[in-house]
DNA sequence: TTGAAAGCGTTACCAT
DNA sequence: ATGGTAACGCTTTCAA
């Protein structure tokens, strides 16, 4: 208990130099032993004295002179835009958070959201963070890059669907997702093949990379592709709904579980009968598909752990002259209910 | 264009020292010039050097040179821990962070999933931000609040269902969505009232609240409230159904519309009928309910506008000295349809 | 074992 | 109109 608690209020911002006077030493000595710094021998009295009186004072040292003086942060920086918000990436980012938390390193999200890529990045570099990681919502041009790492970025990584030209890659390929649920269609016997393509500018860094993997394994197995536009609201399904006997399609991938179900619900509505008329894949994977009727077929997205992705941010920061490396964290595969 | 961009390696960091130097004036002018001060006359050709030569440099500023300097940052710290995830809140964060970022503040998220709340305020305190704003999930003792002000956090502002004693407080107040929910069904009719308590800890943060303001209006308007507690599984759900008939209940207020989606499915898969024998009703008004059948009822949540929270934000940054304020953010109101 | 001092990048004051 | 200089808080080298 410190009996200053009482004027939490207004007054100058207790410094290493205060704490200093009031322990009886010198500046340096309170850095010594504050950060316990290794080098040098402090007398165990003399520590303790130091000790209570940063406690007494409620000193915190200040990140900025901290790293000023030293020529580098430890700040990773997050810049964020639409992240997708599903339990999957939520849990994947508070790992990569703690994992670099315990090496150390002080993890900041930056809201990017409406800023240019040349704003967006000038802003970034100017926190002079170690390393940036760059979702793939998020615009970041090779100029972007070249910015942050005259700045003294160490390392900038990219994390989302698609590589960057210069920068290191968390690679979550999502052509994977859609050839994934197109092969399971194939094999379920289904040969002419709707895509939804949300018509939502959030959802088309993932929509476009899905469209183009379903394609691709239509390509190889010999099925047909059509993109379907589809907003996300009953009036949209409906239109789409109404049209399906025209389309001559067999069977859907939905984008994704929510869409999954905004559709099937449209298709029934309208007398379509899903699975014979129609199947219908989401992905995801989430509760929500056990619960429809039928049970929705989705496909399941599995991200690599992140503790050895901290590890890779640390290397890389320790090694700023690695060449750009490329790392696959998404997997894909099919959970087959019935609705397809 | 910039011919020196074919070296985006290593080398040190340019600083206004090299802009003055290129530029062949000193470090003072290209401050002023830079930063558009007002009270200095600088001719316009020198003003033109002086941008050339740090554009060609790639330039950008150090924000905790300056912030030591200036002894005061502008950074607005935002903690997160499980923060709630829904399209509501996320307009709302991206709506305050544009609008504090137009006031020329740096807003910066925290991840602070896993730390103590001493470990954390002292974390953020680290960083000097002009203010926190900490959300009701995050943990925040008063302590935590005496740590932030001492390190010369201007404005410590609370996020969530309940205020902090000494800090300002951003209240979205859970209570009327239970109240809002439990009004209704009472309006409807039913008088034995279950109340849906998820077994998720990133939940009961908000859960305790509904539940208080449920039994609030149950207690004014002459029912009866049981909490039930549910995991967000089909086993959970089914056991749930199963005991709904010796539970003796005619309505249920289901959390959230996922966790209604999740009840009213296995209230109908045992033969429970809704809204018969159960009137079930959610929140967030969803999409999701609009497509479940019966269409579910579900409690509308309204946000604040968040420029006027920015606006007060930067308020209580200039004067720091103001006494704790309250604000409402939460309004209510329940959406009619199928399943009630 | 401890202290004095320099220097990180920036800006504001005071000269010129 | 422009330049020199000191100071912000911290760490570290060198000296005592």
């Amino acid at each position: 208990m410190s009996q200053l608690s009482e004027q939490p209020t207004e007054g100058p911002v207790p410094t290493s130099a205060d704490v200093a006077r009031l322990a009886g030493v010198s500046r340096a000595t309170v850095s010594y032993v504050l950060n316990n710094n290794a080098h040098v021998r402090i007398s165990e009295p003399t520590r303790r004295r130091v000790r209570e009186a940063a406690d007494e004072l409620g000193y915190v040292p200040h990140a900025a002179a901290r790293t000023l003086r030293a020529g580098h942060s430890r700040m990773v920086l997050l810049p964020t835009g639409n992240m997708p918000t599903g339990p999957l990436h939520l849990r994947f980012l508070h790992e990569l958070e703690a994992g670099l938390r315990h090496l150390d390193y002080t993890v900041v999200q930056y809201g990017s959201l409406g800023l240019g890529a040349d704003d967006a990045a000038r802003a970034w570099a100017e926190l002079r963070p170690a390393a940036v990681i760059v979702p793939g919502s998020v615009p970041l041009a090779p100029q972007g890059i070249a910015v942050l790492r005259r700045s003294g970025a160490k390392a900038v990584i990219t994390l989302g669907p698609q590589p960057v030209e210069g920068a290191h890659a968390l690679i979550m390929d999502q052509r994977e997702v859609g050839g994934c649920a197109v092969r399971h269609l194939l094999e379920r016997g289904r040969r002419r093949i709707g895509v939804v393509m949300p018509d939502d500018p959030g959802a088309a860094v993932f929509a476009a990379p899905r469209l183009a993997g379903a394609r691709a394994a239509a390509m190889t197995g010999g099925g047909r592709i059509e993109a379907l536009s589809l907003r996300y609201d009953e009036e949209s399904a409906a239109t789409l709904a109404a049209r399906w006997p025209e389309l001559g399609l067999d069977a859907v991938f939905a984008y994704d579980d929510t869409y999954a179900m905004l559709l099937m619900r449209a298709l029934q509505d309208v007398g379509v009968r899903v699975p014979a008329d129609a199947a219908v894949v989401g992905a995801d994977d989430s509760m929500l598909g056990r619960l429809l009727r039928p049970r929705l077929s989705s496909v399941r997205m599995e991200l690599a752990t992140a503790q050895p992705l901290a590890d890779l941010v640390d290397r890389l920061v320790r090694h700023p002259r690695t060449p750009p490396e490329r790392h696959d964290l998404l997997r894909a595969r099919p959970v087959r209910r019935e609705s397809s």
